[in-house]
DNA sequence: TCACTCATGTAATTGGTTACATGATTAG
DNA sequence: CTAATCATGTAACCAATTACATGAGTGA
């Protein structure tokens, strides 16, 4: 974690926006994309509960059950809230990895639309540049007998291509159906 | 860095086994691939360097111009060489993120190739599990009218279609070629 | 009986970032 | 004349990992 400027800490606070839920909870959320953008351990996720619940940013609710563990299942609060809104609103970093591109994605619900389309414009701006210069390099590359060294290149090209498609009829999309502005559905 | 056991340590064994470079070169390098998978700073680059050095992982050769900083350029000694096999061969994070498998897969021309295979068959079969598992959610979330929450969705699914599509093709251009080891699928 | 899921947490360590310091050379 | 590129490095800080500790319930 804390990829391109996002911690922990925002991605909790942002999680917790869309849904209330517990360490257990956000663990198994975040499992489930490790293969893409990895997962923190339960060490960084518990302190982190900890700590903003100490600053007031959740409040918990909790579910005793005799003997063992209790269920404890946090809410974002007004606090929270703010913190994760004033976070949002600072500038993310000029070129982020694709995790952190992701992170930002998965938390898109609480940016404000301008700013999400300007950070997929970036996004796209900055992969097809480096999807070019990824060609250029494999056809210096093409020359050499090596073949495992092309590997990673290639898989960067078949990536960097499928983002660029992805990125571009989503890009497509929001342009598109606001002619004027309104439709917001 | 350290995704997935990859530390910048090895990685810069990994590539000065391919050449010698210099810090700057290093960082270089790395940049051109930030939009994938990040990159580290000089903060930890040159660090690792001086360290490596100290344990005669790598050696150096200092082309000093008058009034500015030399040019170092390392160069891996056969201790390094060792270190690296070493690593190599120590079992790689079961379910590794993209970034941790990009790093592997720039490292694979230090790899033995049934090591590589495996790999890649691994990341295959994880890949398709959780392609799966989205392709489900995306069918459970279709029916709320929460269009931001899909982004990160769509954007997963583009990958991983991506990513499977290469993973298939390279991994069958490895078994066919030598018909002799069975194919399984 | 064994392994896995559920469910929480802490302490020590470490890996890496941020910010600083320095300064020549080249391109616009 | 300014900005970027080349080129190295250090020190303070902090975020996150690893390893540990605990224990009930469920399914094979």
């Amino acid at each position: 974690m804390a990829a391109g400027g996002v911690k922990v800490r925002h991605f909790i606070l942002g999680l917790l926006n869309e849904q209330s839920m517990s360490g257990y909870d956000i663990k198994r959320f975040l499992e489930s994309l490790s293969w893409l953008i990895g997962s923190p351990s339960y060490g960084s996720i518990y302190p982190t509960l900890k700590s903003l619940l100490e600053d007031e940013r959740v409040s918990v609710e909790i579910e005793s059950h005799p003997d063992r563990p209790p269920r404890k299942t946090y809410s974002l609060t007004e606090k929270g809230r703010q913190e994760l809104d004033q976070w949002i609103h600072e500038p993310a970093v000029s070129s982020p990895s694709l995790k952190a591109f992701v992170m930002r994605l998965i938390l898109a619900d609480n940016m404000p639309r301008d700013n999400l389309v300007a950070q997929l414009q970036g996004r796209r701006d900055m992969v097809a540049e480096q999807n070019a210069t990824l060609l250029e390099t494999a056809h210096t590359l093409r020359q050499e007998p090596n073949p495992e060294r092309r590997l990673a290149l290639d898989y960067g090209m078949a990536i960097a291509a499928a983002e660029l498609d992805w990125l571009d009829s989503v890009l497509n999309g929001f342009s598109l159906p606001s002619s004027g502005d309104a439709a917001d559905e």
